[in-house]
DNA sequence: AATTGTCTTTGCGCTGGCGCAAACAAAAGC
DNA sequence: GCTTTTGTTTGCGCCAGCGCAAAGACAATT
């Protein structure tokens, strides 16, 4: 019944993401044809952290900040995705309520489903539940491998790091560099690096200094990428 | 073949594990009877970092540390797991190398499958695939939750997490309270905790000063447990 | 009993990063 | 235009935790 309102386009795009990948094209499309949508402005959220796991998402446009509250009310960001991710998909699993808040940073549109009606489909389809499987198994290796970061490594690095996974999601060429495409404020970055934002603005000020970036209001260009690597990798030591 | 060598036992154990749970009687059956075995001896592994993913283990008795290697040769500690426990299931989704090594603490067996092997059965069982599934997410959920802690927590409360987390995997009940049934080192705690031993062992004199721990060489007994889940949530401030 | 290797403890100095406070800048609202 | 709100910068003092170094404790080996 949505199906009619997706853009060829989408369509196409939506048969490509990992969710769905090898599927037979009709499955694909009874898939999509019971998808429903549904559209949030920025700043409100598609669902919050405790409420129950009953939807799985794909996201069609905007941008969602998916984030953790901590018992005593601090923030921890979890991701930031852009069109074409899954969240929400923990629901799949059985879990009871969802684990993060999904808010919008965008206006934002995605398509979703009840879990039981996409579990009717994974009961068809063991390709669909392998593509689950290996989705849920990249966020377990991203996770680990940012816990290494976190346990191991200083702010600087872990930085840079946000920064440049930030870019190639959602990077735009401009003419200065490139664009981070994508309000985030300082405290957003040290919420995702564990610190606070000020010593992210301290760092950002130094690199800016340095001529790595260029940065302003909700807003960053990296005018020299090979040096934000040099400081993300554990490269040469750089000189100024 | 390798049924007959199981002990009933044995069998009755692995049919109540999360990956095998809810599976028809006959299916388990040819899972377990196409299973092979492997000892390890301690400080030995049976895989490592790096190495082509292509077995899917579950310990049947041990213990077995799985933990990362930093690019300059820190090591970060991220599960230790007892029996019945699934490892290497990264393998199940196509992950080409193992990213993590498993390195036994004690000497150790475990039952393992070829990838492909067990990727038979997912075709013929959704409810397997399920089952993997979830536990993927749940292992999702920890790291993200081990993320949260490393960022916005101090040492001693991820410390009393971490102790308590594996009490409750590993706890033994002793006279003097209940005993961490592993050999564990300052050096592992720290690994798990993001930060340094010597952090550690000035934790673990001030608890044992204060009558909650009694601790010696790879060894530590909880005698007040809830003196430790005081420290580690986020309970009324305590005092000495 | 003596030796060796591993693990633990603790003193000490140091610093990365925290966090308040206060000023500044850029949007957004009126 | 002016005001308010929201985000950013930076000085400053402080401390949690790091990490060296050196000594002590325990286990295993000879």
């Amino acid at each position: 019944m949505a199906l009619q309102k997706l853009s060829p386009t989408v369509i196409e795009g939506l048969t490509q993401i990992p969710l769905l990948k090898d599927l037979p094209a009709d499955l694909i499309a009874s898939i999509l044809n019971v998808a429903q949508r549904r559209a949030v402005e920025e700043g409100s959220a598609f669902f919050f952290q405790g409420d129950p796991a009953e939807k799985v998402y794909v996201l069609l446009e905007g941008r969602v900040k998916l984030f953790q509250l901590t018992p005593d009310g601090q923030q921890v960001l979890l991701r930031v995705i852009g069109p074409w991710s899954l969240f929400g998909a923990i629901a799949l699993a059985h879990g009871e309520f969802y684990p993060v808040t999904a808010q919008t940073a965008q206006n934002s549109t995605a398509l979703y489903w009840p879990v039981s009606v996409l579990m009717g489909f994974i009961n068809k389809s063991p390709q669909l539940a392998m593509n689950a499987l290996q989705i849920m198994a990249g966020h377990v290796q991203e996770f680990q491998d940012r816990f290494r970061e976190l346990a191991t490594e200083r702010v600087e690095r872990r930085l840079a790091r946000a920064i440049l996974r930030l870019t190639s999601q959602t990077g735009k060429k401009v003419p200065e560099g490139i664009l981070l495409n994508l309000p985030i404020t300082r405290q957003d970055l040290a919420e995702m690096t564990g610190t606070t934002l000020y010593t992210v603005s301290r760092i950002l000020s130094q690199w800016e200094s340095q001529g790595l970036i260029q940065s302003g209001r909700e807003k960053i260009i990296i005018c020299f990428p090979h040096g934000l690597v040099n400081i993300a990798e554990d490269l040469p030591a750089r000189q100024t």
